[in-house]
DNA sequence: TCTGGGGTCCTAGGACCC
DNA sequence: TCTGGGGTCCTAGGACCC
């Protein structure tokens, strides 16, 4: 099986809440939790009294009365993430981030420089801990799969190598829900077929779990049970959708119209800023018994722009409510843009581009185009909230703009 | 215990084409 | 005569991850 263990999953302990603690000392050692709503992250200490994300401030309070509850600072979080991917990448070229808190390194080309992977994941958690002031995991394996288990087991602050060899031995023993991909829903199905741990799983024949999961993602879980995992750890392209979502009563149109454009907004500043434009917009609602609905529309060309984003997303959202939850409470609205392209030329309105975009769009796509190169740049100098749309609100979508800014 | 916001991937079924 | 099989694209929904 496989080659040496050479892939480090690399996971920073209770992230959100360890920024903070590191940066007000008087937190240290006591249950903090990081939200205001809804825990975002805790401290062990706050663990220890069932305090995890996602529970609702209320519900954290009642389980721990001494709580400590810090607003998030995102800024912070970011800026601590590069940082940390930043002394990876002192130690190997190949590092693959998979979110804000995590990554994969692989360290095959780099144990003439720095020894085994052992000690480079070492000397990793002594340079985050040094440099950083924060606590990390790693785990050390054959495949990426098993890493990302091992760290988990490694967690807190914590070192766990699985040797080539050993796979099984360390597996079988764990529970099914270790294994990526599946959830709760997953485990308890599994347990309905007496199958609880890693090892009962991998002792079943393929075709029951391909039976019960379906072809693709029932191959998936029997691949990982056996460790049969040959993905390469791989530097991240970009993103494939991005979007944006708002819980909270949406339920009168009003209302619901504002913070779907600010959510159109939010997107739209981000895609231009990343210089793409995407041709899917799925929106999605949630009504008031937690139920979740959406709808999906392609386009003929990619969009980047906060106006037609705004109207094809308040066209489908207010039909869906019509059809399907006429009457009913809605608690969350959120737009994504997917099937992107890359859109260098969004950015900047030049004179030169002016016959570019009327000749391949129309007229009031390069308006839209110019407001929100004009608005992009207004909040660069002042803050966001300085500048808002509210024009775009006031009438129906219908009888705001004269063209559909979609393709042609 | 009724819970945020950002994503990814998969399934099933329908429309449509040859 | 309503009938094959294969492929692609799209829509809606679900599960999962951090």
């Amino acid at each position: 099986m496989g080659g040496a263990a050479t892939i480090l999953h690399a996971d920073l302990d209770a992230f959100y809440a360890s920024v903070e603690v590191r940066d007000n000392p008087a937190l240290r050692g006591k249950p903090v939790a990081v939200g205001g709503g809804v825990v975002l992250a805790a401290t062990y200490e706050a663990r220890r009294f069932g305090v995890t994300a996602p529970i609702g401030g209320a519900e954290a309070r009642r389980r721990c009365p001494n709580l400590i509850i810090v607003p998030a600072r995102f800024d912070a979080y970011v800026e601590a993430s590069r940082a940390v991917m930043a002394i990876f990448d002192d130690f190997t070229p190949r590092v693959e981030a998979i979110s804000i808190d995590e990554a994969f390194l692989e360290v095959g080309g780099s144990v003439h420089l720095f020894g085994p992977p052992e000690a480079i994941a070492r000397r990793i958690r002594e340079r985050v801990r040094a440099e950083m002031g924060l606590p990390i995991s790693i785990g050390v394996a054959t495949t990426k799969h098993l890493a990302k288990i091992a760290s988990r087991v490694a967690k807190p602050d914590g070192l766990v190598v699985v040797p080539a060899g050993e796979e099984e031995r360390f597996l079988d023993p764990l529970p099914v829900g270790m294994v990526w991909g599946i959830g709760p829903v997953g485990e308890e199905r599994l347990a309905r077929y007496g199958i609880r741990t890693i090892g009962e799983l991998r002792a079943m024949p393929q075709s029951s779990i391909v039976g019960w999961f379906g072809d693709v993602w029932g191959t998936h879980l029997w691949e990982r049970a056996r460790n049969d995992d040959s993905r390469a750890v791989e530097r991240r392209g970009r993103a494939g959708s991005v979007g944006a979502q708002s819980a909270g009563d949406a339920t009168d149109p009003e209302r619901r119209h504002t913070t779907l454009l600010a959510l159109a907004d939010r997107i739209g500043g981000r895609m231009r800023r990343k210089q793409v434009a995407g041709r899917r917009v799925t929106i999605r609602i949630r009504l008031d018994d937690m139920s979740l609905l959406s709808r999906a529309r392609v386009l003929s060309g990619p969009i980047a722009e906060t106006t037609p984003l705004f109207r094809i997303a308040v066209e489908l959202v207010d039909s869906l409510i019509a059809e399907r939850a006429a009457n009913r409470g809605i608690t969350l609205v959120g737009i994504s843009v997917s099937m992107l392209e890359e859109a260098p030329h969004l950015q900047m309105v030049l004179p030169l581009e002016d016959e570019a975009v009327t000749t391949s769009g129309s007229r009031s796509h390069l308006r839209a185009r110019e407001l929100d190169a004009a608005v992009d740049k207004a909040r660069e100098r002042f803050g966001r909230p300085a500048v808002s749309r509210g024009a775009l609100l006031r009438g129906t979508p219908e009888e705001r703009s004269p063209t559909e800014a979609m393709g042609e």
